[in-house]
DNA sequence: TTGACATGATACCTTTTAGTATCCTATCAA
DNA sequence: TTGATAGGATACTAAAAGGTATCATGTCAA
């Protein structure tokens, strides 16, 4: 009984999983292309790779003896969502939070 | 060198810290006010709020013999912003929650 | 057909995490 | 002033995370 939302938090609390993200936002990728990117071996890489999987993050094409994986934005639902239960909250508190991010470089 | 943004995610991949920050954008809570919410120890519950002070998403004061924990919505903002990265991926979703929160008057 | 390549699977190791139990200190109230 | 209460600190355990090495499988290309 796979929580989506704990899936997708778990998914994101490590760095590299993020920017296994960030890479496959500009293009899909093979698990060996993604290692390139790393200094760690194609199996953490892969093993990375799952729990984006199981976390509804990234999705995998089978292309001939590649497998691409493509980023899924849909998987952050659950993430967006959770943020926004603190809607009412923020309407009332929200001013430190509004010029923490305008401070925060893009 | 605690990254900010590293701190936040680990601190919101933990479900009952997920539910310590929901208790808290009700109302400010003491440890043993908290611990009574969840079927662990009280020491458990402590380390989660250091974790959450880690992350700088919950700031402590003082009160005589007691201290009470309060949610910094501030410290969301590394999330929100990492989260932003993906404007172009999403639907409507994180917009409406980002317009929000610049509609929202300092 | 055969070798190289892309991936999968498994076993293993080390560190972190989430939890417990226990003891200590400080403060409040009768 | 003394006992009860709120919290801090430490030591310990079990499980999960993040990593490696190694071997097996499937597919491409010459």
């Amino acid at each position: 009984m796979p929580d989506p939302t704990q899936q997708a938090f778990r998914a994101l609390a490590d760095p590299t999983r993020r920017d296994i993200i960030r890479l496959l936002s500009h293009q899909d990728m093979t698990l060996t292309q993604l290692t390139a990117q790393f200094d760690i071996t194609r199996a953490a890489v892969k093993k990375h790779l799952t729990m984006l999987g199981d976390g509804g993050l990234v999705t995998v094409e089978p292309r001939g003896r590649e497998r691409l994986h493509r980023l899924n934005p849909a998987g952050l639902a659950p993430v967006i969502d959770w943020l926004g239960w603190f809607d009412r909250y923020w309407d009332d508190r929200l001013g430190a939070l509004k010029s923490a991010i305008e401070r925060t470089p893009s």
